[in-house]
DNA sequence: CTGTTAGCGCGTTCAG
DNA sequence: CTGAACGCGCTAACAG
């Protein structure tokens, strides 16, 4: 008799020896048949799952993740679930994630430092398989590389040592946005960017200069901003950037100073695209709404995910091969945003 | 000696009674030490922790949770990590387990029930110490709670017996809508709802037949319209109805629902306010940049998952206390998209 | 094909 | 205040 007496929460779960006194095994052999490796005879296996399945037997993660030393639980640190960059990323991994049997435990810095390093060593508390992170600074990579577990960066590469890495062509990005623009005969290009050492902003600007020198033209430094992430005077300062510099295009380098500079651009009364052109980079819902509606550089963000979850699947399997990065390609969407300059 | 020869990832990762070998104690003593509880000289204590700092020790977070039988990463489960609304959800459940010390491990079903009882047994494996949820089908809900897990259901409630939740009074949600839309003077008011039976949809439909009934107004059924979550007809279904019943408003009843009730209305050449009015549930980015802006009820999304978050923690501290349904208010928000009918 | 044995790393008695 | 001893539930040897 294991079933308690009221039928109510039982005293404990079920455990494989529980399962295996049910069946009239022994623990090792319960465990063999439950987990599909080893040999086990037909009838012992048969008699086994069915005590599993009468006592609701589920087995106890931690303490295989203990003998086994690795869970199947990856880490995941992005810098804000709450922009739909992010999320959209979030969602691609964990689809690929739990198609293969494994979860992500997820938690979001907010682009800090130490929030990133907490969290890398929680993660190795966990015997995480491995972590996929939106690097805000390459510590948390060295760290988690130092001790042996395998790292994927993605969207932005910030390790000095070589890991895995998906992102996207933000050079080629930028590049196409301003080809766009320079031929549409734009000549005073504004280009708004992240102050951040982020490989991904930093491509994008290297594009924006490419594209400027491909076409034998100098770039006024004073239409390059750099906006920190979170600067409640941003949309302010490219109010005053519009008015003070006058240009007649805005190439905004992320989904968020997009939105900011669209609003910047209303702010202050100018037409779009008959006052100012506005290039974005991510697409993301609103700016195909508005009229006119952006255009962006569209990236794949969902299939980031879905790629970096993939890499980490992979290295896990081949521990031993060299690191791999994988390179995504943006696409120019041109909309109504864009046209020739006044 | 126990740092490896070539300080290369060493043989093993240091385990507390590495710690106690370096600070010449016993395994429990460095236990205490480092868990805080029990009694340690302070001498002991300084030697524990330096030769932690020193040797790198991180604790084996699944060795404690199988001694425990508790973990500190708590189960999520939402629709759709995609839907702006359930990422919001989550960074806002994510924000306060963080502070607290928690983890999450989240996972999409999509809408699926089978997704769901997965989930929850994953979790029960994990030995989570608390679920949160956004549940499809009340099965996940019950089977955790009778093996003895909390649960917090959010957004909806879909469990036959009771359980911790927070919700929004999506009646008056509807409420509020549709009072708003018949104080204009619209008489047929579209309501699209979701074909589901969640309680989210069923409380924002009953907002909108209580205002009819409240103004004395009878429902002309034909005006009443359910849609499949990803029915991709979903558009044309809404051009059909806007074209046969000629409504004079329509009440989206979410996010997804108001943006293809947007489109269909483009598509169908109606003006806004103008031809028709518009009503919104749950202010996503576009609504408030479109032109004319969406007039939208607000529902305190992040806030929802804070307070899922806070519940859950609650109960962990005080397990007896009877369930807690918390009621959050949503606002109407007026903007550009309702007007007299023409 | 099966059972016995021996830990995985930690927290928690219980003597000292 | 400290250490010795045990067990959480599972799996990987190794005999049989």
């Amino acid at each position: 008799m294991s079933t308690a007496p009221g039928g109510h929460p039982p005293p404990h779960a079920p455990t494989l020896a529980d399962l295996a006194r049910e069946a009239g095994t022994s623990r090792s052999t319960a465990s063999r048949a439950l987990s599909g490796r080893g040999y086990v005879s037909p009838e012992a296996r048969d008699r086994l799952f069915a005590a599993a399945e009468r006592l609701g037997y589920v087995p106890n993660a931690s303490a295989r993740t203990l003998k086994q030393r690795r869970s199947r639980v990856v880490g995941v640190i992005v810098s804000d679930l709450g922009n739909q960059f992010y999320a959209r990323l979030a969602a691609g991994i964990e689809q690929i994630l739990r198609e293969r049997g494994y979860h992500m435990v997820i938690v979001g810095d907010n682009s800090d430092g130490v929030e990133e390093l907490t969290a890398a060593r929680t993660f190795l508390a966990m015997h995480a398989p491995g972590v996929i992170i939106t690097p805000g600074a390459p510590d948390a990579t060295a760290f988690l590389l130092r001790r042996g577990l395998p790292v994927v960066e993605v969207d932005r590469r910030m390790s000095e040592q070589s890991c895995d890495a998906v992102v996207i062509d933000n050079v080629r990005g930028g590049r196409v946005a301003v080809d766009h623009l320079l031929s549409l005969g734009h000549r005073r290009i504004a280009h708004l960017g992240v102050d951040t050492d982020w490989t991904s902003d930093a491509g994008r600007l290297e594009g924006y200069r490419q594209a400027h020198r491909a076409a034998g033209i100098p770039i006024d430094e004073r239409l390059v901003l750099r906006i920190a992430s979170h600067d409640p005077s941003a949309e302010a300062r490219i109010v005053e950037l519009l008015s003070r510099e006058s240009p007649t295009a805005v190439f905004a380098a992320n989904n968020i100073l997009a939105q900011q500079a669209w609003r910047a651009i209303r702010t202050r009364g100018l037409a779009l695209p008959g006052g100012v052109s506005l290039v974005g980079f991510d697409d993301v819902q609103w700016m195909e709404m508005v009229s006119p509606a952006i255009t962006v550089v569209d990236q794949p963000t969902f299939e980031l995910g879905r790629r970096a979850a993939a890499l980490l699947l992979r290295r896990l399997e081949e521990p031993g091969s060299a690191p791999t990065v994988e390179l995504l390609q943006p696409s120019l969407l041109v909309r109504g945003s864009t046209a020739p300059p006044a």
